[in-house]
DNA sequence: ACATACGGGACGCCCCGTTTAT
DNA sequence: ATAAACGGGGCGTCCCGTATGT
């Protein structure tokens, strides 16, 4: 869940690589400006007059992850011949990158964690990403004419965050890959004309 | 893990509860001693002489909150008729809390993303905590007689896990609610007799 | 101008001890915290508790010099028989001070120039500083019943501060001596029934 | 100190001009390159062209400033008829520019004080004009046939810089007028066959 | 057990004088 | 000439853990 970029290029570019690196390695309040600085070989006042405070770095940084993953999700969907094989392709993924040993978790899920306000900025861009997978999963949903595709894209989701915590809590040896057979029930059950489950939406379920 | 008696163990509390309560809600980074010190009116000595250090102090809360978890968890599936039930009420109970306002998500995934080292004493209690909800969820599902029950608890896990992540980016208004659903599914795909998935495990899955 | 006090002693006194030696030797701007604090063996903290910014330590610390050249001027004062030769005994005093080697100027005049806004702190207690000199000479010339005391002390202090600028331009091989003559012959001129002057006053003397 | 002619020429002076200004308004210290950048409307890569640092162009305003004050003495003391008149006319102008609202007392003062080391450009600069009144002075009593001219040319320039100091301490309304009188006294003490001071020469004084 | 202080260090944001690219 | 970059330093704040005093 974390691209590495080229090292060399502009300063802006040098700092979002070095600080990303840190910040998903070691977390957002665990890494000063000090240490991005000096780990990416710029001036201070460099990182400072392209982003104006450590939050806006961090926001910057969220924003560059977030279109790498969705470059990274369509990529991973685009081979595959149909839409449902898409969202499994999108599920296979996500359990292949949550055991390889690069993978430390999701790093937006850690930015909701360690920003708990939403109106933060670095809150603000994890919700934002999340969403964007949901109603991804969920418009392919509605492609593959599955039923009640936003409760699908839910539950992909679910299994999708599941396996990146599985990744930050367990390291690679983890239990992810058990998303892609969960992934492919959950499909077989929105099949129109499959096994109705006993609720129709997600919302339902709770009620009961 | 002893609590000792008398007004040593009530100032022990009141700091367990103090730090826990500003952990869950800020994190651990962003709280520091001093304000656990004057929030829970004791001397910082006292803190010191109870917590030999801030990572104790963490550990310990986490110890506590990973009995407090186990003990709703049993709670929740108590009244539950069989194993198989008592699966779905886990689940159930656990979309119940993700969608409660009071819920800020996982202590524990937050204990591990803080502390990535995986030799620090918060992201092994986190670890910990996590393996043994695995294998709780494994033994009800052998008790069930589900095929495959390490499978089955891993799915359960997953999905768990992906509504403590809702509740924690997306707040109250979030989509755990699909895990029970998704766990019903995943139940019957594990049933005696029922559709054999692709695969029979979740290593398997992830070659092909 | 700079009597040197104890290393030892509270916390306190070390910072003003150190900060004040800085400042008198390298000046105002040219002294940073970190420097004071490194050198006076404090944490940064125990300074910022004493002194809420480098204004007011600079502030503490001229008030303290203030207080001790008042005493060191009454010191040499204090032998002289009568209030015409304090005048005296102050500018000899005032000589052998400004040529001794460990005299880098007045540290006053260094805070007058280096914070020419009259609203700064450093400004105001150098201008109190300069006051008091002119005042007490003044009151010493009344004492000693020579004419128009205020314009005799306004002379006494401009050769003063004429010495202490030798001091700190020509080092301590200056011609600060000179006042010595020179207050004598002021006072001389200032003597009633003595040679009067052309004017009775400094106002009237840039009138012509 | 030849001065290019041409566009370039004036962009230096137009640099000197603003960074007089400002030092010797503000400080050496508390005037940033970035400041006088800005407010001459020249280029940085200019400056440091014509001044290899700032160091070096302090040097040259000080040189400059050096060079204006020598003028505007000896416009001040053109007018005298006699040498001893210069002297007057040389201490009566002081008083007159001392208190007048323009005037911040003497930067070659200020530049001594904030930089102590003797070997500073800044500092020498300030000695060397310090050096050169009181050559003049000295070289004046001398035609007037004064007794120790020396000396009194010491108590002339003590006047002098106890005048300056007293404008940039206490501001326009400062007591730097009783120069005149002083000086006049001085003197008439060192008029051939006059009173005999108790002392020939400075360095006896302190002696006593 | 409380309160206060301390040492040492990191941090955030900012500005400095200077150099290099464009 | 515009602009960015650079290493270094500045000030003020915070944090952790210890040591007082009472």
């Amino acid at each position: 869940m974390e691209a590495t970029v080229g090292a060399s290029g502009s300063a802006r570019d040098r700092i979002l690589d070095t600080a990303g690196e840190l910040f998903y390695r070691d977390g957002y309040h665990a890494v000063g400006i000090d240490t991005i600085v000096e780990r990416s070989g710029v001036a201070k006042m460099t990182l400072y007059r392209h982003f104006p405070s450590k939050d806006h770095l961090i926001a910057a940084y969220l924003e560059r992850a977030n279109e790498e993953f969705r470059a990274w999700l369509e990529t991973a969907m685009a081979a595959a011949a149909d839409p449902e094989r898409k969202l499994v392709a999108a599920l296979r993924a996500t359990a292949e990158l949550a055991t390889s040993p690069r993978c430390l978790g999701c790093t937006f899920q850690a930015a909701a964690s360690e920003f708990p306000d939403p109106q933060h900025p670095g809150h603000q861009v994890a919700l934002e990403h999340k969403r964007w997978v949901l109603a991804r999963l969920a418009g392919i949903a509605r492609d593959a004419r599955l039923r009640d595709p936003e409760s699908l894209a839910a539950q992909l989701l679910l299994l999708m965050d599941g396996a990146w915590v599985a990744a930050r809590v367990f390291g690679p040896g983890n239990h992810a890959s058990a998303i892609v057979d969960a992934a492919r029930a959950m499909i077989t059950t929105h099949r129109p004309g499959g096994r109705s489950a006993r609720s129709g939406n997600a919302r339902a379920a709770l009620r009961r």
